[in-house]
DNA sequence: GCCCAGGAGAAGG
DNA sequence: CCTTCTCATGGG
């Protein structure tokens, strides 16, 4: 299978480094070429981007999977543009904010897998989450559908494989999927022990039960009975595995950033809140991440 | 050793 | 309603 590569993507609005380092996903690696490698809707996947001829090359990818998978995921129906330049008129400081990440689009994820990831995000950090989660799909989740030689293209897996399953490795065919609702319900505390989840491993399994038993999450009411699921981690859901552009993830970051570029006392929670919606609208979240980049990569 | 991490839940005001 | 404590684990 050939590569697939879209034209015309403007390299203000696409930026590899931006999109996966701004942590909305934890699943992908960057390669010695810039390239990003990952495992993402039931997939493994490789991105590719030339600035200079505005071309995007998703690895062994044929356009029936791009239309149906990729283009959603990677957002590129929706215009950054127009979006950059509303917030910029309404909000000086973001603009700056802006003008450094440029190029973050937020990914519409498989959201079963972004409630396990954010669940587990929770006071903890981004190096330990992206490695309990590999450690949990490659000792919990169901492997990836196997592609021919060729299409596998020498795929080895992301980073956090290696000294993992390495006959796996070696085959060409390293990659597991994040184990359903199913699956996770069905283990005991005991059996995640060896993932080191902490305190963590109970409310997986306590919010697996809930999603078998009720179905995913489609509101805020619903998200409010998840297990380990509370104001920011919900926030997380709706933006990144609900599709809500208005959600507003307030974590410690962006208490420290607004508190340094708005002046919010940084246990104001609520104020902050407040902030966002009335400055930064149904856009809050690409704000957010903005000002998360901004903040967690020094730029301040 | 120490502080901290994309916090949540429980207990006590 | 709000504030404070506790919860595992390991990165830096």
């Amino acid at each position: 299978m050939s590569n697939y590569i879209v034209k015309g993507v403007s390299a203000r609005e696409f930026n590899l480094d931006h999109i996966f380092d701004c942590g909305q996903c934890f699943r992908f690696a960057r390669e010695e070429d810039g390239s990003y490698r990952g495992i993402a809707m039931g997939k493994a996947v490789t991105f590719s981007y030339c600035a200079d001829r505005e071309e995007l090359t998703i690895e062994n990818c044929c356009e029936e999977e791009f239309n149906g998978i990729w283009k959603r995921y990677l957002d590129l129906d929706r215009d950054y543009s127009s979006i950059k330049m509303w917030l910029s008129a309404r909000d000086k400081t973001i603009g700056k904010a802006m003008e450094y990440g440029y190029g973050i689009r937020i990914l519409n994820q498989n959201l079963w897998e972004i409630i396990v990831s954010f669940i587990i995000s929770a006071n903890n950090n981004i190096p330990r989450i992206k490695g309990c989660i590999e450690n949990l799909a490659r000792e919990f989740g169901e492997p990836l559908e196997r592609k021919s030689r060729d299409e596998l293209n020498g795929f080895v897996g992301v980073e956090a494989f290696e000294g993992g399953n390495s006959e796996e490795n070696q085959r060409g065919g390293a990659g597991f999927n994040l184990p359903s609702p199913e699956k996770l319900a069905s283990l005991t505390i005991e059996d995640l022990a060896p993932i080191k989840l902490g305190y963590r491993a109970k409310y997986l399994i306590e919010t697996a039960k809930l999603v078998v038993a009720n179905g995913l999450p489609e509101n805020d009411e619903d998200l409010k009975k998840l297990v380990g699921v509370g104001p920011k981690v919900a926030s997380c859901i709706k933006l990144f595995g609900m599709g809500d552009m208005a959600s507003f993830p307030i974590d410690v970051w962006v208490k420290r950033v607004m508190n340094h570029l708005y002046g919010i006392d940084e246990k104001d929670m609520k104020a902050m809140a407040v902030f966002a919606r009335e400055h930064f609208g149904e856009y809050g979240g690409i704000a957010q991440q903005y000002l998360f980049y901004f903040m967690r990569t020094g730029a301040l």
